[in-house]
DNA sequence: ACGCTACGTTCATCTGGCGTACTTAGCCAA
DNA sequence: TTGGCTAAGTACGCCAGATGAACGTAGCGT
């Protein structure tokens, strides 16, 4: 039986790709969490590097803490009353490798002739670093025929 | 000079992520690709799977097939008069990372307590696959202060 | 000539994004 | 104690785009 056989048998709405497209999956929230990563926490300049609109930015940020990947903290800038910023919770950090697989993909297929905007270097032996499929046995995966995909226990069968 | 002080001096326009999220930034975009990657190709299955509008889906594909991600090519089933397919180009194929990240997001956080609904293995050894960073000389990186970003030859620095 | 099917298209409605302007809460200085 | 200053939101009118249902269409076999 092929993958595609199975596939076509399976719910498609009990997927772990739309579970987590619902919970970030528009262009606001990747751009504000590729800040957030970058170190920038506060509304102020968040606004001002994304250029989305107060309202979005202030419902996006809302979301993702009411989500549990940010947290407000409070801070206290001297001359001004205290207050708040946001930080990466771990649940938020995880999305990471979908931030670098988005922008792997940008540097192979968007970049100007100028080259990628970011490196990602090994710190330590210092090589160019990028995302692999890697199994439990540390084998890495080259090629579209080395991965098997299967159902997994949390699968749904369509009723029909 | 640390990387956030860096990060805030370069243009947050030029950045591989914002492009990428610009050509396929929004949930019916990664849905589709997560069907067709799995072998649904077609149009009727693909609305019913998806459950999205018919015009957001042809709007969608059009785009995709104008980008380049896939192809539209003819089928001829008995009885019935030429039709089209999308597939996946390599420039669509070379997305699958981001569908592999998301889907391991949404293994880790979102999952029911009856687990993942779909499993990759690695076909041969059979073990679990999952996403990894590994640099050129094939050291997998572990921890976030394994990474060491920097500005590239594509980065544009801020007027002001 | 006619119905059938897969693939879109149209249309009325409504949600949510957009840009701009405004409000708020506390700190400091006068 | 009044008043200005700043970061962080909120309010609002407008409009692009999503939505769901109905309709259009191009060729196949009968």
């Amino acid at each position: 039986m092929t993958w595609t056989q199975e596939w076509l048998e399976l719910d498609p709405t009990v997927c772990s790709v739309a579970r987590t497209v619902a919970l970030v999956g528009d262009k606001w929230t990747f751009l504000l969490l590729r800040e957030v990563n970058n170190g920038v926490r506060r509304f102020e300049p968040l606004q001002r590097r994304l250029g989305a609109p107060r309202a979005v930015l202030a419902a996006r940020l809302a979301h993702l803490v009411d989500a549990g990947l940010l947290e407000r903290a409070p801070y206290r800038e001297a001359g001004q009353r205290t207050r708040f910023e946001y930080r990466l919770t771990q649940r938020g950090a995880d999305l990471r490798p979908v931030l670098v697989a988005l922008m792997q993909y940008g540097d192979q297929h968007l970049a100007e002739d100028a080259g990628p905007p970011v490196e990602l270097r090994h710190r330590g032996c210092g090589a160019d670093v990028h995302l692999a499929l890697v199994c439990a046995n540390a084998h890495v995966l080259s090629g579209r025929d080395d991965l098997a995909p299967r159902p997994g226990s949390g699968a749904r069968r369509l009723a029909s």
